[in-house]
DNA sequence: CGTTTTTGACCAGCGC
DNA sequence: GCGCTGGTCAAAAACG
């Protein structure tokens, strides 16, 4: 696996690698040639000397940082390696419909590459599509499916995925005893993504949200809350959904979190990109960040240092 | 009072 | 054409 890569380029989470700490700003001179660092004015035999500590200083901090973002990549691994074999040593039921209609079949079953996941209908269909003529749809719906835990008190259909939906109707359908719950995106029609939520047929504690279509917008955890909303279960949550973490399918541009991606390895796990993972990592890897106290401590002293820095011009 | 949820009715696709 | 099924509509109810 190599989950540097995709934290690296897809998620464009470390800066530090790219272009490691360098000060941006090159300490201030005097007209007399005397360098003023951290409101100390230096000769200019000392110039050299505090410059070098300097720089010492950031590449330690540099080195810091880049060893915890490393750590956090290595715990990352194996928690996502654990999750995948448990996935894989109880996989759930591929759901396999004895009359399926027509969008979801191809969409489905076309790149049914991944365990438990629906990519888009663009990542790995390529038989089907070749054999038949391009249908619209695949081209306009993009699909994915998402596997959620959910407590099992929690009787709702809600799978909390930071943005806000609005039910549009409910069904039982026939494989499933279990209500179909179909939402809309609440920013419809601006937003044109339906979800459906149902619970799995063999596990009642298992979610399956069915994605199709992709958010033009920010998810509602993201926004300020200007409308405030009222009921928003869903959103503003500092808990965040129990979505499979790491075990997304989509394209690049594809269509948000799907999950369950237990038998392939990342390295062509395109869907690492999409914009709804994207922002789960991103947030996951922020709480990491913030809960760890070195890296506090490391923030801290950077933006202290940067202030002294500031004041001193 | 505005927004969301509920729920029965309706519509369209598919197989026979 | 008919029946079955999934998906959507829309009026009423519920909610904050």
């Amino acid at each position: 696996m190599d989950t540097s890569s995709w934290v690296d380029t897809s998620l464009d989470l470390n800066p530090f690698s790219a272009t490691p700490l360098r000060l941006e700003e090159t300490p201030k001179k005097e007209p007399n040639g005397n360098l003023i660092v951290f409101g100390k004015e230096l000769s200019v035999k000392e110039e050299t000397g505090a410059l070098v500590e300097e720089l010492n200083r950031v590449n330690e901090e540099n080195k810091k940082l880049t060893e915890k973002l490393t750590a956090m990549c290595e715990n990352y691994n194996a928690l996502r390696s654990q999750v995948m074999d448990l996935m894989s040593k109880s996989p759930e039921k591929e759901i396999i419909p004895s009359k399926k209609r027509k969008s979801e079949i191809s969409d489905n079953n076309g790149n049914n590459c991944n365990f438990g996941v629906v990519g888009n209908s663009e990542s790995c269909s390529t038989d089907e599509d070749s054999s038949k003529k391009p249908r619209q749809e695949i081209i306009k719906a993009k699909v994915s499916r998402v596997y959620v835990r959910t407590e099992a008190s929690e009787a709702g259909l809600v799978v909390k995925d930071g943005y806000q939906w609005r039910k549009y109707g409910q069904k039982v359908t026939r494989d499933n005893p279990s209500p179909r719950a179909y939402f809309r995106c609440s920013f419809a029609p601006i937003c044109p993504v339906k979800k459906k939520v149902q619970r799995s047929a063999d596990d009642q504690s298992v979610m399956v949200a069915t994605y199709e279509g992709e958010h033009n917008h920010l998810p509602h955890s993201q926004m300020e809350p200007t409308s405030g909303p009222s009921h928003g279960s869903s959103s503003l949550n500092p808990s965040r959904p129990t979505m499979s973490l790491g075990l997304t399918k989509s394209k690049p541009s594809g269509a948000g979190a799907g999950a369950g991606e237990a038998r392939n390895s990342s390295s062509n796990n395109p869907e690492m990109d999409s914009p709804q993972v994207r922002q789960y990592l991103v947030e996951q890897m922020a709480t990491s960040l913030t809960k760890d106290p070195n890296f506090t401590e490391a923030l801290a002293a950077a933006i202290s240092g940067r202030m002294f820095s500031a004041r001193s011009n």
